[in-house]
DNA sequence: CACTATACCTCGGCATACGAGGTATGGAAA
DNA sequence: TTTCCATACCTCGTATGCCGAGGTATAGTG
């Protein structure tokens, strides 16, 4: 019936979550939150996203992970390696590129 | 081994497609080449995504189309529907969205 | 004692991007 | 003539990956 929101958003979790671990070591709670406050609650990913991604992204060799205990509670800080600040490159880039070109198609010349 | 490219394009053919369509009635083939050109190379619609998306889209309602015999070929023209159009305002707001909270967290302070 | 915030996780569903492949016509080149 | 490219449509299978819903557990506050 009333036709479902598209997700708007393929790579984008794991291009800024690449970002925000480039700049320094955090947990998936905190990840979340940052983002949610850098991106002014723009992008909100939820923990069906995050978790998941960041375990993906680990298992490719993206992230590295240590687990640390804080005030009894667990907390998994992630960083990135080296091939994950290489791919972080590329994914900026092709979001660059492909986000100009979107700006490019909707800014052409309507006859209003 | 090697990490596939994400897509990095969700919604984002609907809303290209969409917008094109609201300046004037085209037929596929037109709106590949048109998008390749319009975004400077940056967008490439597949035809194995151009199509169903195009008909998934007049199934929901947000296209209609007819056939167009020229020069013993046959063309589908589309046109957006009023639905289309609500449809195109709602995705380009979401893309602005999107687009700036990314750019907000990709330009965030890096210690470099 | 209950409730919220913190902190992790999984599962199932679904949309959809994409490549590969298929049909057919017209026109230009070889 | 035959071959090839551009035009013009299509479908199928696969894989990805987003997302909501739900589940566990602790610490602190009202």
């Amino acid at each position: 019936m009333s036709e479902r929101d598209p997700t708007l958003m393929s790579g984008i979790p794991e291009l800024v979550v690449l970002r925000l671990l480039a700049q320094q070591e955090m947990y998936g709670y905190e990840i979340a939150r940052s983002l949610k406050v850098l991106s002014q609650d723009a992008l909100t990913l939820g923990e069906g996203v995050l978790y998941p991604a960041l375990h993906t992204m680990e298992a490719r060799g993206l992230l590295r992970s240590r687990p640390k205990q804080v005030d009894g509670r667990t907390r998994i800080y992630y960083q990135v390696t080296p091939r994950g600040r290489k791919r972080l490159e590329r994914l900026t880039a092709s979001w660059q590129r492909v986000s100009e070109g979107v700006d490019r198609v909707l800014g052409a010349p309507s006859h209003e």
